[in-house]
DNA sequence: CTGAAAGCGCTTACAG
DNA sequence: CTGAAAGCGCTTACAG
C-alpha cells in the first residue's frame, strides 16, 4: 500500500480525493480538505513531484548553463545571477538545475532538454561567436541568453542596458568640468563589451567630449593594471570609462604606483557595481549591472516560454553611481 | 505510438530491446545494440529521465542548501563549491540542483527530498548552532555537511583539515626566526573559525611559539582593517595567522596605512587562497582551504551514502602556500 | 462532490 | 537473446 493510499484510508477516502485536496483543487469542500490533511500530516505524506512529473511530462527544472572557466568560477557574477534564477524560480514552482558546459555541443544542450532534465535553458553570459543557438532554437528548445543577444534572431534574452547608467555619468561628468574621455573595452567576444564601447562613442559626441584612443582590455584586473602602465599622464583624458570594474580596480592600482591621483588627475568611472566597488580607496564611482534582477527577469521569460505564454525579451535599465574615483 | 515505439518499429525490435540497448544491458549482442542505435539517432530519440526516475523512484539529483546571506552570495565560495559538485555529481550519473536557504526549517529541507526533488543534500557552510541537523537524521535524509561537522554525531561531512597546512606554515615561520605569533579569529559560529584558532594553539606551543593575545574578526575584509587599526607596534607578535584570506586583506591594508611592513615588521598569513590572494601586493602567503576537493568529495559521499553504499566522512588536508606576504 | 480507471515513459522480472 | 507484462506515483477526464 503507497502511502498516498494509506492517507487515504486514514482520511476515510479515494487516492484520487487525496491528490485533488492537496493540491488545492476547487472540487474539494473545505470539510474534506482538513481531513485529508490532517490525516497527511499525521502519516507524514509528501507527494512526490515524479508522479507528478511523470504525468505532466515536464521536469519543474531549469537548467543554468555555466561556463566552466575560472573567471567564472572565481567570480560573484555566478553567485549572484544564480540567487536572482531560484527566487524567481521558486514562486512560479520551479527549481534550478546547474549545467556546467565545458565544451556542450548544441546537440547536447537540446538533450538535457529532450531527456526533461530539466524543461528550458538559462544561458549565463554566452559569446557573441557562439554558435549553437541556431541548432537548439531549431529543435524547439526553450532557452534564454542572459547578458547576450544575437541581433535579427528571435532568441529571447535578458541583459543589462548599458545606455541610461552611461549617459547619466556623462552628465555627470560634463557638470564637474571634464571634456575628454576614453574607454578601456573588453574581450570583444561579449556582447556587452561591445555595445558599451558604442554606447561610450556616441554619447561622447552627445554630451560634446572629445574622444581619446581606446584601450583594449580583457576585463581582467591585470589588463587594468597594465593599461594603467601605457598611460601617458600628459595626454591623458579627463575620464576613463571602464567596461568593468575589476579593470577599473586595476587602472586604479596601477595609476596609484605612479602616483595620478584619482580622481583628481583623472576621473574613472567602472561598470557591474561588483560587491569590492566599495572596499577600494577610492571607491568606485560605477554603472550597477542589475544583477539579480536580470537573472530573475530571465528566469520568468524562460518560464513563461516553456508554459506557452507570452515570452518577451527585456534590457534592464543600468544606473549611475556616483562614489569617490570619479 | 510513442518515441520509443517509434524507435522499436524501426529497429524491428519490441521497446524493451530499445530500453536494454540503449541503457548497455549486457544481455544485447552488439548487432541488436547498433540496430537501435541507428533507429534511435535517426528518429532523434532522447530517453526521458522522467520515466527511468519514475521507475527507479529516484530523481538522480543531488541539492545543495546555500545560506542566502550577502556574504555568501558576493563571494567564490559558492562558486568554486557548486563547480567541484557538479563534476563529481556527473561522474556518477547525477545533476545538482541548488536550494535557497532563507530560513528553510528541518521539515522543509526533508521534504524536498521526501518529495524527490532531489535525493540527498550538501548543506554548505552551515552555522555550529544550526539545530536542523538531528530531526533530518531521524527522517532518515542523505546528507552531508560541508566544511561542518557535529562532534558525537553520526553526520557525514567533509571538510578541510587545518592542522597539516598551518603546521607547514609554523615551521616556516620558526626557520625564517619568528618567535611569537598571534591569531585572527573568525566568526565562532563556524567550526571552521574554532578549529583553526584551536590548532593554532596548539601549533604555536608544540613549535615553541610565544602566543600573544588573539584579535576577534568576523572573516570580512573590514573586520581585518579595524584589527590593523587596534595593532601596537611595539607589542605586536612577529607573525599573525588569520581564519581567512579576507581579513588577511584588510588587516594588510590597514596595516600598510600605517606604514608597517608586511612581512618586513609582521608576517601576516591567511587561509582559503582565494583567487585574490595573488592579486594584492604583498601577494598572500596562505593556507590552501581544497573548496573543489572538499565539495567533490562531499558530492561522492552523499552519492554513497543514497545508494546504500559505504560512505565515510572525510578531512581533505590543508596546504601551506608561501608567497610573499610572510 | 467523489471514485474507478487510464495513462504519462521508463525498467526489469518473468517466461520463453 | 527477446517480448509481453507489471508497476513506479501521480493527475484528471469520465462517469456517477
Amino acid at each position: 500500500m503507497s502511502t498516498r493510499e494509506r492517507v487515504a484510508a486514514e482520511a476515510g477516502v479515494s487516492p484520487s480525493t487525496v491528490s485533488r485536496a492537496l493540491s488545492g483543487s476547487p472540487l474539494i469542500p473545505e470539510s474534506t480538505r482538513k481531513k485529508v490533511e490532517a490525516a497527511a500530516q499525521k502519516i507524514g505524506y509528501i507527494p512526490s513531484l515524479i508522479g507528478r512529473s511523470h504525468y505532466s511530462g515536464r521536469s519543474y527544472r531549469l537548467g543554468v548553463v555555466v561556463p566552466m572557466n575560472n573567471r567564472m568560477a572565481a567570480s560573484e557574477y555566478f553567485s549572484r545571477m544564480v540567487y536572482g534564477m531560484i527566487a524567481a524560480a521558486e514562486k512560479r514552482g520551479y527549481s534550478i538545475n546547474v549545467i556546467a558546459d565545458n565544451g556542450l555541443t548544441a546537440e547536447d544542450l537540446s538533450a538535457r532538454v529532450k531527456s526533461k532534465q530539466v524543461d528550458g535553458l538559462l544561458m549565463l553570459n554566452t559569446r557573441i561567436s557562439d554558435k549553437r543557438f541556431g541548432k537548439m532554437h531549431k529543435d524547439v528548445i526553450p532557452f534564454v541568453l542572459i547578458h547576450n543577444y544575437v541581433p535579427n534572431r528571435p532568441y529571447l534574452y535578458a541583459g543589462c542596458d548599458s545606455r541610461p547608467g552611461m549617459s547619466e555619468a556623462f552628465r555627470y561628468l560634463k557638470t564637474k568640468g571634464c571634456r575628454s574621455a576614453a574607454f578601456v573595452s573588453g574581450s570583444n567576444d561579449f556582447r556587452d563589451a561591445v555595445d558599451r564601447e558604442s554606447i561610450f562613442n556616441a554619447l561622447a559626441s552627445e554630451y560634446g567630449f572629445k574622444v581619446l584612443p581606446s584601450y583594449q582590455g580583457d576585463f581582467s584586473r591585470t589588463s587594468g593594471n597594465r593599461i594603467a602602465a601605457q598611460m601617458n599622464v600628459m595626454k591623458m583624458a579627463d575620464a576613463v570609462f571602464c567596461a568593468n570594474d575589476r579593470m577599473a580596480f586595476g587602472l586604479i592600482e596601477g595609476l596609484k604606483l605612479r602616483d595620478i591621483n584619482v580622481p583628481k588627475d583623472l576621473s574613472i568611472i567602472g561598470f557591474d557595481d561588483q560587491s569590492a566597488a566599495t572596499l577600494m580607496s577610492p571607491k568606485i564611482t560605477t554603472i550597477e549591472n542589475p544583477f539579480e534582477e536580470i537573472s530573475s527577469t530571465a528566469t520568468e521569460i524562460l518560464i513563461n516560454a516553456i508554459e506557452g505564454k507570452e515570452a518577451k525579451s527585456v534590457m534592464v535599465s543600468s544606473r549611475f553611481l556616483q562614489r569617490e574615483s570619479a
